[in-house]
DNA sequence: CCATCTTTGTGCACGCGTTCACAAAGACAT
DNA sequence: ATGTCTTTGTGAACGCGTGCACAAAGATGG
């Protein structure tokens, strides 16, 4: 029987150990005591608890470059996840095969939501029909969005949304680089900021929106 | 002057007011007072302290897919960074013009790095490739990478790494979906987990740390 | 100049997640 | 069986971020 300690699991994704088995003590005591845990036991209980046993399927909203590029990408049907259907609101691209499937129109949104049961939506549309999609998709019985549109959706409780934002990864990586600039030449990294000169006018320049909900 | 209260950003951004005033103060304080705080100073300072006040050369490694996607998106370059090179193994591809800029190939790739003074690098190629670009993008002297690809990096101390792994905002999608699911039907046995409380709007916080690969 | 009012900046306490440390459980050898 | 050795499961300590509460700062008005 294939097992792993603790010890080795940690070591391995990076973490302590103790943290681990408390994580792993929460969904039951399945390890042996000197021996370590099952791994196949193991897989398989971390995978029904986080839902992987059963099968998800997924509509994509927005079938441009991003889009596309999701329904292609082979990673998500490994993990439990069936793309259930491409649908797009451009007339052109309507029974156009993308990634082995046509793109259906979103006239049929609610209908495809409803006929294949889906909880989980994805759009990947320009941003100023991110929200309208997503009413849609609401309305029709969806309540797990995964929004890649660079807009902050509003929906009604027991839905949840998460929002991948490239830019804002760009920007933690950026600030982090900045700061090891500012280390070597220990000018002004943390450095509490010069007074105030005459912000009359200010490099503010565009200024992404700060304080989102 | 145009100011705002820590109370009045705080209910927009549904914080402590508390929080946000002791967030602010290490950037410094100059807040007044009986006032608030000046809105373009603060914007500039929050701005200038986040890195967003500098221009970011970054590069795409693996123009597939994903990675051509990645170049047309305009939000990039609203925010301060800049694709200064499109590079890819495939030779076919050298020269090729996708967002209105060649795509130059990975024999080039080092000086590419050096000549745009390059240290954001990101990385869009299949996952057995990954770990050998991010070798030879460190090397060359980038110090934060963005990983799109599903393995794990390794690299040495000062180089920061973010993954943006699409499968696993999935898996915390559906984690949260069986959940609602289990809701309904209380007392479901065998679910070991509490309900964790959905804290505000926290976009991960909520889920088990570790999970497996 | 003094009184009052508003809002900042922060010391302090609380809560929660992480880590330590170890007793207990089980495997395995003798 | 009994002892040794490994690794789990968890109580307790620790650290850190968050929120409370308030003195101080500055504005404002008399
Ligand atoms: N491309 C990227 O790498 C990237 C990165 C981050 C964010 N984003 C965001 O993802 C979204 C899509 O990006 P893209 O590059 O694929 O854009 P795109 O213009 O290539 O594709 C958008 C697609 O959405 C479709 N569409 C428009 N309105 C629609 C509607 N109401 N219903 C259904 N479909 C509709 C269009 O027909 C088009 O096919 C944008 O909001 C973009 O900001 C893209
Ligand atoms: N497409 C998606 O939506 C998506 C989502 C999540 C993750 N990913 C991951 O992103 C990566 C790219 O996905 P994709 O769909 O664009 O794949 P793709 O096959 O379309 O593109 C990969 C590109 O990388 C290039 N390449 C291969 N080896 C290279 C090397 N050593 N140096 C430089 N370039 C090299 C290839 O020539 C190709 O152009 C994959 O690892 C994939 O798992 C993709």
């Amino acid at each position: 029987m294939p097992t792993v300690s603790s010890e080795e699991l940690a070591a391995a994704a990076g973490v302590n150990s103790a943290k681990l088995r408390k994580d792993f003590s929460y969904l039951g005591s399945y390890g042996t005591r000197g021996v370590g845990y099952d791994v196949e036991y193991l897989v398989y209980q971390i995978s029904r608890e986080l839902g992987l046993t059963q099968d998800w399927p997924v509509v994509i909203v927005g079938i441009g470059n991003l889009g596309a590029a999701l329904a292609n990408y082979g990673g998500f049907a490994s993990r439990g996840f069936r793309v259930a259907a491409l649908i797009d609101a451009d007339p052109a691209m309507a029974g156009k095969p993308v990634a082995g499937m046509p793109v259906q129109h979103t006239d049929d949104l609610e209908s495809i939501i409803e006929e294949n049961g889906v909880s989980i939506g994805v759009i990947a549309t320009p941003a100023g029909a991110a929200q309208q999609v997503c009413d849609r998709l609401v309305a029709a019985g969806v309540t797990s969005i995964l929004n890649f549109a660079p807009t902050v959706l509003s929906v009604p409780d027991g839905v949840d949304v998460r929002k991948v934002d490239l830019s804002i990864e760009l920007q933690i990586l950026a600030f982090h680089e900045q700061r090891k600039a500012g280390e070597e030449a220990a000018g002004e990294p943390g450095t509490v900021l010069q007074a105030p000169k005459e912000t009359g006018k200010g490099p503010d320049g565009d200024v992404p929106a700060v304080m989102p909900a």
